[in-house]
DNA sequence: AATGAATGAGCCTTCATTCAT
DNA sequence: TATGAATGAAGGCTCATTCAT
């Protein structure tokens, strides 16, 4: 089936995924329709995209609502299936996120630049940071933290971390030139050592 | 110069401020140098903005330039200055910090939206963050930490701060809907926590 | 065919139907063929119109040609059959045609907005006007008129009613805030006057 | 002073020009910017007509607003000059008008097409038309009609031969193929007779 | 130093129409 | 007969920038 058959029907989740790395690598203003349209096998500039979605802004909240899947899919996977080891399962965590944060990475960058959109995306955009401190919340909370502890503690965690990832793929160098292994390592043991700290407790 | 002269042959300053908290406000790319004319006491659409600038993304640059040479300001005034009680001078300069970012929050908005910006001034907003983590790393190595491990713990610290403080700006609501001050007190035990679980080794 | 089957195999006239009555509600060119298609059961923007017509302005010709016929068979029905008393019949003549313009209005209003059209459907609107003046042609040569008379005279009075129901639905207000009524008796009288005028000399 | 000098300091002149017998001509909704960039001197698609205007609209209200503005100027311009002999002033008047729409007759086509248009131009197009009519209205008030009546002579009389110049425009016809001429002489014909009638009354 | 005017490139979106199924 | 997909052309509008004054 050739890209200019007419008989093509995934045309849209091509869109999809060609918009949300345009978003990623540009941002969201800086990506035009044509762009998209060009990339996704349409002539661009012809409109062709519209047949499958009615507006820019509702591409973008297509994008953030299969990231938003994609989240919460592994905060499943992961929650509940603890070891009794908190030590070990913050790693392993911490792994897990870190490998699905390196494969999506893009997604963190589409913070940046969403001057104009509409609120229902920026609400969705919120949720699933939310699902995201929720990994390690859920965490937590299985290891005696009551529940504000857990979420100061999981905004903690993942805010430090993608703040590293973002500064990484907007400035085009890492936060003081320090490597990401070593920091999610450092990061590992200081997370260790305060959940040790709140149990003593 | 008199007091009622200070107003006078400031053009271009009155460009930078206004660059600056518009850019904030709306984003580099949704502010137009007309705006940015109109706020100045420029005709709107006349380019007098190019008497002082050679281009939109040179004024960005100046803008941030500033905005790092406020941050060495405040990192030199707080350097060196301890009082030998760790855990104290650990809770002034996160307050010292917050205050800062208070009156200056704005520019941290003014890192989203920043696409097709010239390297020049990627590298001068990589080169402002930084001198933020390093206002950290300086108290941190003062009281005896290695050089990375302070490096680490300084990222640490100031991109959790920064992330939750993006994430109100950008999403209109606060991470799980923790409250600002819960979460830098909690944050400022941690930090102490983490500090002298690194000296007693 | 029975009284159930009327609704269907009847696309075509579906189609006919709807696109009068937008048309005439926003105008020729601000009517989509995918509205259309919508309002006549198909699917908007797969092009299932064009089993019908081949071009828009094909509808638009078969709308007017609709048209014509039912002004013509208004003039044929009202032809001949007068009474021997002019004033009687002008002023029944004059509420038929009323009657027939409030139940057809939306016709008038395609006069507008009718740039780009190919000269064919042009000519058929002129066509239908001037079956329209005809049904006052008719009566006046009925009574004498000689044939020029009778034309001048017919598009005097269909044109002055035309221009004031036009007015309205175009501007959305009367001429001079004047009540329709009050026009209409008013060029009542004025057209008996004259026929009795006429036929004096 | 050549096309392409960036000192013309007449072009929202040109716009204004251009855009009246456009519109006329193609009609609002069918007129591009491009096309009233180009016949303006400007370059076709670059926007530079939206230095004067902020939009597409508001072209259209300031050619509506001169356009009412020279109408009210021939209204003054007649009104209160009358000679004591009705016939003759209806006459003169009648011929005054028809020169007057033929140097402008562009304006009457605009009345078409007008989809979209903002409440405000509609208002002011109804606005102009009420002076059109009442250049009527002021001679038959003059000659002792009272207010109601002058008004209905007024619109019937504005209105039937506007409908006639329109028909024409659009339809590139006249109505049954009448001459322009013998149609006026008719129309006045008609309104005197009715102007005496009434006086006799 | 500032301004009015113009420009070129681009943007999001609409829509009549075509084509393969 | 009807549909999903695509396209080309256009439309109104924005904006960084240039240029002559």
């Amino acid at each position: 089936m050739s890209l200019t058959d007419r008989r093509r029907n995934d045309t849209k989740d091509r869109i999809i995924d060609n918009s949300a790395s345009l978003f990623a690598t540009k941002g969201y203003n800086n990506t035009s329709i044509s762009e998209i349209e060009r990339l996704s096998g349409l002539k661009p500039g012809s409109g062709g995209l519209y047949r499958h979605f009615t507006s820019k802004s509702e591409i973008l909240l297509e994008v953030v609502n299969q990231y938003h899947l994609r989240i919460v899919g592994l905060r499943n996977k992961l929650k509940g299936n603890y070891s009794g080891d908190i030590e070990a399962d913050a790693k392993f965590i911490l792994n897990e996120l870190i490998t699905f944060m390196s494969s999506e990475h893009n997604m963190l960058a589409i913070t940046g630049d969403t001057n104009g959109i509409p609120g229902l995306v920026r609400t969705a955009i919120s949720d699933t940071w939310n699902d995201g401190y929720g990994i390690f919340v859920d965490l937590f909370c299985a290891y005696g933290f009551d529940d504000e502890a857990a979420k100061l503690a999981g905004v903690l965690t993942l805010g430090a971390i993608s703040h590293f990832v973002f500064h990484l793929a907007n400035w085009h160098a890492t936060p003081l030139e320090l490597g990401f292994n070593s920091f999610i390592d450092y990061w590992g043991k200081q997370a260790i050592l305060l959940l040790n700290e709140f149990n003593s407790k």
